[in-house]
DNA sequence: GTAGGGATACACT
DNA sequence: GTGTATCCCTACT
């Protein structure tokens, strides 16, 4: 049996990369499973930046309306439909960025939303690319998860299974917090699935007025 | 509620 | 090629 991961001291510390067969199943299925989950930004000069996964959205591919991937792959939708672990990185609005991981098997452009984390570590870099220092609106939306960490479309495509951005093995922690779960937010096809999983009562979860959650079985 | 801002996709010439 | 509706948002009033 492989030793657990030494997670004493600083978060994170002596955990590995998440497997590929980690991803490699439905968006549904890995959205809430990387709830509680270390997002690690390594950076050469200890500008590492750390964050726990608290807020996610499950896009299903081509079947699903309000997926990038709906109308199949483009020069900007490749990364969605390529190998799943790997960042699919977009930029919308004018202004921001939004990081996603790509799940499920090739060709089905299925991915994982990153919608909010809890800082954890590197929070005098986070705030230094935000523009804020209140720890709960570090990385409070996608926009500002992109921002953070400093990802940008350069990024678009890394291998989260390698580094230098990956999610580590270690055991989610998830407070004691539930997974509750809504509609997802900003899309306006497809909105009665409800894709959007996050830990209850976090204060680093976005939303309007941090959304109301609904329980339940997942349902496709 | 809405300004801000640029890329993208697709309908047209 | 050019026109334009839309966009998985944020920060403000």
């Amino acid at each position: 049996m492989r030793p657990r991961s030494a997670t004493s001291g600083r978060e994170g510390r002596g955990a590995r990369p998440l497997p590929r067969r980690f991803y490699a199943r439905p968006s549904i299925v890995v959205a809430p499973a990387l709830l509680g989950r270390l997002l690690i930004r390594d950076a050469p000069r200890g500008a590492r930046v750390v964050g726990r996964i608290v807020e996610v959205e499950a896009y299903a591919g081509s079947r699903d309306a309000a997926s990038h991937a709906y109308r199949g792959e483009t020069p900007r939708t490749r990364t969605m439909f390529g190998p799943p672990g790997h960042a699919y990185i977009y930029f919308t609005y004018g202004m921001h960025h939004c990081l996603n991981v790509v799940t499920g098997r090739v060709g089905r452009g299925s991915a994982v939303l990153i919608r909010a984390l809890e800082p954890v570590e590197g929070l005098e870099a986070m705030a230094r690319r935000r523009g804020v220092r209140d720890p709960e609106r570090l990385a409070r939306g996608p926009g500002c998860v992109a921002q953070a960490l400093g990802l940008t479309r350069a990024h678009d495509g890394l291998d989260l299974t390698r580094g230098p951005l990956w999610l580590a093995d270690a055991r989610p922690r998830r407070g004691g917090r539930s997974i509750a779960r809504s509609a997802r937010i900003g899309i306006s096809r497809a909105v009665a699935r409800r894709w959007r999983f996050f830990l209850s009562g976090h204060p680093c979860v976005s939303g309007p007025a941090r959304a109301t959650a609904v329980r339940g079985p997942v349902r496709r």
